[in-house]
DNA sequence: TGCCCCTAGC
């Protein structure tokens, strides 16, 4: 009865045997069947012989259908499984094997259920519980109800049982569990020792790790290579090469272990000094040395390497191995050897991703992004790593609003899902743009999809917001991230202090150090730039010292300059200037002009010319320079000097850099640049400038004509002065924009004093939040204040 | 009939 389906579909075999069936037969048959049908055959003999009842006979056919899986589907092996009339357990258990062998545990675990239903008739063994175990991986509440049944069962005291526990255990993490399986083990083999040593390595819980392997009583070659990588990723190269060099037998992994620590750890001449050593042993190689070799070449952008290894490859006839072809690709396009990395390309089949994507990254590194993009086009499917590896070679070149436009092309056709590179390069672009609305939206996107906010990206998000004048935002960012990272830490200090939040800035430097968080060089940069800002000399000597003395960063040259600009502006300058003369390293341009901007704000006019002729020898076509000794010049007078700065400007061909400022009203971006005719609204930007200056001159405002260089009567200067930039900018912000919005305006370089001055009083006079990233430092204007406190 | 099995990557 219970066998006429499975007869239906093997019923026209069934006349090949006249004779009746025995092991022999079945067995000799079984030895020579390579199809489906021929196995048919044999089958449908059987259960029409009926000798399928015989539970050996039964157990046979049932492990030769389980093996044959190329033409034997397993949902077709269960159906004989079904009609097996007395199924013993290890039936169940070559059943149960399968199931799990194609990744379906939970049907392993329900046959066991069915095994306790029919337990008058057949018994879970010490076979079925490691395959019951292993079914429960990836839930650990599962894990422990079965070990419960182990130790109910009474299978508690089997090694096999016992070390897939310890194996069970440590690949869900629980190593105290693991532990207390090994710890209670009354036999332990190899294997419990590896098992429990391999939780440790997985969770690089190197010390545990290294207690259990110096406790094993023989060290097998598996343990000592899992060892070698552990310390590897842990940086402790030292120990690596010790246990590699004590090896007693060494095998390829050995070899390829030590390698590849090398090459992770950025030591990439010691990674192919191995491998040259091991070639020269007559060690043979495999794929993934090769790759990991290829890897380390790559990565120290050394060519000839690389292809004296692509010879070697080429010989021993590895070099057709897909991945190692790839690898080379890789290798080729990244040492930017551009035409062998094509030729490779043109020679394989081009049915790998994998290829393509590193030809599109190949191309991008070397700057040729049509090409990148011809290759991305040509693609037949196009994978995460494509549209990353495109989006970010556009961000890298500085292309922007390309990075940018591709992001929604992607988004668009709907079909991929950005991944962290891909939105740390857009948001990246969005921060150079200024683009916060387009930036915002990624923002928004992140969060509705619930997507991981790692150390990478948050700290790309908070950089954004801090230099696109939104504190909120980018302190909402931090308190919510999980792994905060030290240049998370940088971002939120540079930003506050960037912000005018320099009491927040350096509470948050204490916090950081409370947490932990050991503070680096770049730390320091944001800590001294926030005491420069608010002028806290006493506080920045402070930091500078401690961070020689407690930290042992030695100061660099940056840290150099921000001290020179924070005595320099305070009005220090001798002191500032004998800090120049006892820096340990030639003062750069940058140094010298921090010094050259104190004079100018101080009026020290003698130190200011002493300082301004040295910096226009060091760098004769810097226009900034030129411009502040001219200022200099201008503001005590000296005309016949501001000519002569201008004759040399002439001479040196030092073009002034205009200012531009960008705003962003209601998702597009507008470009002023000083003295602009050219936009389509000018006029009505024009009367707005005039009700302005109106307004604003009834609460005291007059222009500081001192800004212009240029030795014209001051009429003329006003009417200079009234088409710089920013003040175009917060001018059509004020006709266009919502009340409600603040007018968020990015300028090229330093605000002036007399737009400072107005924007301070246009925040007042219209009762509008103005915000304006200059070069250096935001200045939010609210009520008639500006957070820089005039320092800038 | 079984448990552990290390090394690589756009």
């Amino acid at each position: 009865m219970k066998s006429a389906k499975l007869i239906q579909s093997t019923s026209t075999y069934k006349s090949v045997y006249k004779t009746t069936l025995n092991q022999s037969i079945v067995d000799t048959f079984l030895l020579q069947c390579q199809s489906l049908n021929e196995f048919n055959q044999i089958l449908s003999q059987m259960i029409v012989t009926g000798f399928i009842k015989d539970t050996y006979a039964a157990s046979r056919i049932l492990t030769f259908s389980t093996a044959k899986s190329s033409f034997i589907n397993l949902h077709y092996s269960r159906q004989i499984f079904d009609h097996i009339e007395n199924p013993n357990g290890f039936i169940y258990n070559t059943m149960m094997r399968s199931y799990l062998q194609i990744n379906h545990p939970k049907e392993t675990l329900l046959l066991y259920k069915l095994m306790l239903k029919n337990m008058k008739t057949v018994y879970p063994d010490t076979y079925t519980y490691p395959l019951l175990i292993q079914a429960s991986i990836g839930s650990v509440l599962e894990g422990k109800e079965v070990h419960d049944h182990v130790v109910k069962m009474g299978f508690d005291s089997d090694v096999y049982v016992r070390n897939t526990l310890i194996n069970m255990y440590a690949v869900c993490g629980e190593m105290m569990d693991a532990r207390k399986v090994f710890d209670e083990s009354p036999v332990r083999d190899l294997v419990s020792w590896n098992s429990v040593l391999a939780g440790y390595v997985q969770m690089g819980s190197v010390e545990e790790a290294k207690m259990v392997y110096d406790q094993m009583p023989e060290k097998n070659v598996i343990a000592s290579n899992s060892m070698i990588a552990l310390f590897g990723r842990c940086g402790r190269m030292n120990e690596a090469y010790r246990l590699f060099v004590d090896m007693k037998e060494k095998d390829l992994v050995s070899w390829t272990a030590m390698i590849s620590c090398y090459e992770q750890g950025g030591m990439y001449e010691d990674a192919l000094v191995m491998f040259i050593e091991m070639n020269r042993r007559g060690i043979s190689v495999d794929e993934v040395v090769v790759i990991s070799v290829l890897s380390a070449c790559a990565r120290s952008l050394v060519l000839e390497t690389g292809a004296s290894i692509h010879g070697l490859v080429f010989k021993t006839g590895t070099s057709s191995y897909v991945n190692i072809h790839n690898a080379l690709i890789h290798m080729y396009s990244t040492c930017a050897d551009i035409a062998d990395a094509e030729k490779l390309f043109n020679s394989s089949s081009h049915t790998d991703i994998i290829s393509w994507n590193s030809m599109i990254s190949g191309y991008s590194k070397c700057g040729s992004l049509k090409k990148a993009r011809e290759v991305f086009d040509k693609m037949p499917v196009k994978d995460v790593v494509s549209w990353s590896a495109l989006i970010s070679g556009h961000s890298q070149a500085g292309m922007f609003d390309e990075t940018i436009a591709l992001f929604q092309e992607m988004m668009l056709r709907g079909q991929i899902k950005p991944d962290e590179t891909i939105l740390v390069s857009v948001i990246s672009a969005c921060t150079r743009l200024a683009a916060l609305e387009q930036g915002t939206w990624v923002h928004a996107y992140i969060k509705k999809n619930g997507l991981e906010v790692n150390s990478v990206l948050g700290t790309t998000l908070i950089d954004m917001y801090m230099k696109l004048g939104c504190v909120e935002s980018a302190e909402e960012v931090f308190y919510k991230m999980d792994e905060k990272g030290v240049s998370s830490w940088n971002s939120l200090i540079l930003g506050l202090a960037m912000n005018g939040e320099v009491e927040k800035s350096l509470e948050m430097f204490s916090e950081m150090k409370r947490s932990g968080v050991v503070p680096n060089e770049i730390t320091f940069v944001a800590v001294l730039g926030g005491c420069r800002h608010m002028g806290l000399v006493d506080e920045g000597h402070h930091h500078f010292d401690s961070m020689i003395n407690t930290h042992k960063i030695e100061p660099n040259i940056k840290h150099y300059g921000c001290m020179v600009d924070l005595l320099g502006r305070a009005g220090l300058l001798k002191e500032a200037e004998e800090l120049i003369a006892s820096m340990p390293m030639a003062p750069d341009v940058a140094t010298w002009g921090a010094l050259l901007g104190a004079c100018k704000k101080h009026g020290a006019s003698e130190m200011g010319e002493r300082v301004g002729l040295k910096l226009i020898e060091l760098q004769p076509n810097h226009d900034g320079f030129h411009v502040l000794l001219s200022n200099i010049y201008a503001s005590k007078g000296s005309w016949e000097n501001v000519a002569e700065i201008r004759g040399t400007m002439i001479e040196n061909r030092v073009v002034k850099t205009p200012g531009c400022s960008i705003i962003e009203a209601n998702g597009i971006v507008h470009e002023f640049v000083a003295g602009d005719t050219g936009h389509p609204r000018i006029h009505e930007i024009e009367e707005m400038l005039d009700v302005i200056t109106e307004r604003v001159k009834m609460i005291g405002y007059s222009p500081d004509t001192n800004e212009v260089c240029f030795d014209i009567d001051d009429e003329e200067k006003e009417t200079t002065l009234f088409r710089h930039s920013e003040k175009l900018a917060i001018a059509f912000g004020l006709m266009v924009m919502d009340p409600s919005t603040p007018i968020r305006i990015m300028k090229n370089l330093r605000i002036c004093n007399d737009c400072h001055a107005l924007a301070k009083l246009v925040s007042k006079a219209f009762d509008r939040e103005i915000v304006v990233r200059d070069r250096h430092v935001f200045h939010h204007f609210r009520q008639g204040s500006c957070s820089c406190m005039e320092y800038w």
